[in-house]
RNA sequence: GGCUGGGUGGCAGAGUGGUCAUGCAGCGGCCUGCAAAGCCGUGGACGCCGGUUCGAUUCCGACCCCAGCCUCCA
C-alpha cells in the first residue's frame, strides 16, 4: 500500500507522489525560541517526526529541515523583560527546545536552518518580489501585495473579499491594501536589524520560511508541516511569496496540519494560565509515556490532555515493555508487520498501529516456539522504532522513575529480607516488607526465577 | 457571521453497509502462601430526526451540540 497522505490543500486523502523519489523533501515550521516548549509544540514536533520516520521507510533520501525562528519580537521582549541580549535568549531556549525533544524520542532534522543565517537569501527573495510587481517598500517597510496573487486564500479556503470584509486590525496607513503583510519593517538602533536597500531593518516572519525552504530544499518541495493556526495567515504567506517570486512553480506538492492540544477542553493558553510546558512534565512522567499520550490519537484531531491520558499511555508502554522483557533471549531484526505499515501508511493512522502492536504484544506473550517468538519480537521493535517509543532497555524502564533517585540496595535487602520471611512461611512478616516496597513505590512479581521488581 | 474539523461503550480512541478494534477501568476464572505480572472468558457504544437499503453507527439530507481558525500562536 502506498502511503497515503490529507493534503490540506485539497481537503482530501491522497496517495503520496514525491517530485523525486531520490530525493524527498519535508519541512516543518519549528519553535521560535522565546520560551521553553510547551507540549503543543511537542505535539508538532513529534507529529513531523513520525512522518520523517515513515518517510524513511518508503524512501532512501529524505531531506527534512525544521527551522529555529530566531529573530522575532517575542524574542526581543523576552530579552528586554530579562535584561539579557537577544542572542542569550535564542541560545538558551534553542538548547532547551533540543533537550526536551531528544526527551520525547524526537530525531534531528537533517537540517535546522535558522532564520538569522539567511537574511542575504530574504533580501533576494524580496527584492525579487519587487521587481515581480508582488511587493513595494513604503516608509522602510516592504510589503506584499496580495491581490497581486490570484491564488491567495486557496489553502485556508478564504476569498480575498472575506478577508478584507474580516479585517480587525488597524491598517497600517501606507499598505495599498488591508490584507497586505510585511516582508521588512525598519528596526530601531537597540533591536536587531540588518542593513538593506531598504534601511537597517529585520524580516517579517513569514518570508523567513520562504527564504529557508528555497536555499535547502529547493522552488518546490513535497510536504510542509505545521500547526492547524499556522495555515493562516502564515503558510498563505509563504505559498504567496514563494510561488511569486519563483514565477508561478508550485511552492509546496503536500500539506499536512496537526491538531491543537487542549487542556480539558479549553485552549492551552497563557491568558488561561494552562501551559504545560515539556520540562515539567518530564519531572513526572517518561518522556515516551509522553509521546505516545500524543499519538494515541490522530495526528490531525485535537487532544484533550490530562494526566489520566499519559497514565493510559505508561499503562500500554508498561505492558509493551513486558512482553520485550520475556523475549530478552531471541535476536531480531526490528521490522514492523504489513499490518502495521499499512495503519501508518494510512495518514499517519496511529492509534490503529499502536493497537496492531498491543495485540503483537499478546502473541509475544502466547507465543512459546523461537520462531513466533522472534516474529513478534521483530514486529514489535520494528513498529516501536517508526513510532519512536520502546527505546530503552525493558530493564531500564522499570527501574526508573522521573525525577527520583532509586535506592537500590535497600529494594534488594527488602526483597532478601522478604524472601527469608517467605521461606519460613511467616506470611506477615513477608506482606511486612512488601507494603515497604510498595510504600517506595516498588512492586513484586514473583517468579519461577526468583523475585523481580519494578517501578510502579 | 465566514472557513475548517468533530460528536462512538465508565475513560481514551480506531474502524466498518450485515462477523474482534485496541488500551485502561469493571466482572468471572487460571496461576500465586496471598498478591503482582501474564493468560482465558465477559458485560457495555455509535448526538437527534428523516431518507436510501433486505439491512446503517457506517451512505444522503435537515437539525442540535462541540472545538479550532478568521489577531501573535504548534
Amino acid at each position: 500500500m502506498p502511503l497515503q497522505l490529507h493534503n490540506s490543500l485539497t481537503r482530501r486523502k491522497e496517495p503520496f507522489v514525491p517530485g523525486s523519489p531520490d530525493r524527498v523533501t519535508m519541512y516543518a515550521c519549528g519553535p521560535t525560541v522565546y520560551n521553553p516548549p510547551h507540549i503543543g509544540n511537542a505535539r508538532a514536533a513529534v507529529v513531523y517526526d513520525v512522518l520523517y520516520r515513515v518517510l524513511k521507510r518508503h524512501y532512501a533520501n529524505v531531506v527534512y529541515a525544521r527551522n529555529i525562528t530566531d529573530v522575532d519580537d517575542k524574542i526581543n521582549q523576552a530579552a528586554i523583560d530579562q535584561g539579557v541580549p537577544i542572542s542569550t535568549i535564542s541560545a538558551r531556549y534553542t538548547e532547551v527546545y533540543h533537550r526536551d525533544m531528544a526527551a520525547l524520542g524526537v530525531l534531528p532534522p537533517v537540517i535546522e536552518p535558522r532564520a538569522t543565517d539567511h537574511i542575504d537569501t530574504i533580501i533576494v527573495m524580496i527584492e525579487k518580489l519587487i521587481s515581480r510587481g508582488c511587493a513595494y517598500p513604503a516608509e522602510g517597510h516592504v510589503l506584499f501585495h496580495v491581490p497581486s496573487f490570484a491564488e491567495y486564500g486557496r489553502l485556508s479556503g478564504r476569498s480575498q473579499e472575506e478577508m478584507i470584509a474580516g479585517a480587525r486590525v488597524e491598517v497600517a496607513p501606507f499598505k495599498r491594501d488591508p490584507s497586505d503583510f510585511v516582508l521588512w519593517k525598519p528596526s530601531p538602533p537597540e533591536l536587531p536589524g540588518w542593513d538593506s536597500p531598504w534601511g537597517r531593518g529585520r524580516p517579517g516572519w513569514h518570508i523567513e520560511c520562504s527564504a529557508m525552504i528555497e536555499r535547502h530544499l529547493g522552488e518546490t518541495i513535497d510536504i510542509h508541516g505545521g500547526g492547524n493556526d499556522l495555515k493562516f495567515p502564515h503558510h498563505e504567506n509563504e505559498i504567496a511569496q514563494s510561488t511569486c517570486a519563483h514565477g508561478g512553480t508550485t511552492y509546496c506538492r503536500y500539506w499536512v496540519h496537526n491538531g491543537f492540544v487542549e487542556i480539558g477542553d479549553e485552549k492551552m493558553s497563557k491568558s488561561l494560565g494552562n501551559v504545560l510546558l515539556v520540562q515539567n512534565l518530564l519531572t513526572r512522567f517518561p518522556g515516551e509515556a509522553l509521546r505516545l499520550a500524543l499519538i494515541k490519537g490522530r495526528y490531525r484531531e485535537p487532544i484533550s490532555w490530562s494526566d489520566d491520558l499519559v497514565q493510559q499511555a505508561k499503562a500500554q508502554l508498561d505492558r509493551m515493555y513486558g512482553a520485550l522483557e520475556k523475549l530478552a533471549d531471541v535476536v531480531a531484526e526490528p521490522m514492523p508487520d504489513a499490518e502495521f505499515q499499512n495503519a501508518m501508511d494510512d495518514d499517519l493512522n496511529t492509534p490503529l498501529a499502536i493497537s496492531v502492536l498491543m495485540q503483537t504484544v499478546t502473541e509475544a506473550n502466547n507465543a512459546t516456539d523461537e520462531e513466533a517468538r522472534r516474529r513478534a519480537k521483530a514486529a514489535l521493535l520494528g513498529g516501536a522504532r517508526e513510532l519512536g517509543i520502546l527505546d530503552l532497555a525493558p530493564a531500564a524502564w522499570f527501574s526508573t522513575v522521573p525525577g527520583q533517585t532509586l535506592d537500590v540496595a535497600r529494594i534488594d535487602a527488602l526483597i532478601a529480607a522478604r524472601n527469608a520471611a517467605r521461606a519460613a512461611k511467616d506470611w506477615n512478616a513477608a506482606d511486612g516488607y512488601r507494603r515497604e516496597l510498595a510504600a517506595m513505590g516498588v512492586q513484586i512479581q514473583d517468579g519461577p526465577d526468583g523475585t523481580k521488581w519494578r517501578v510502579e
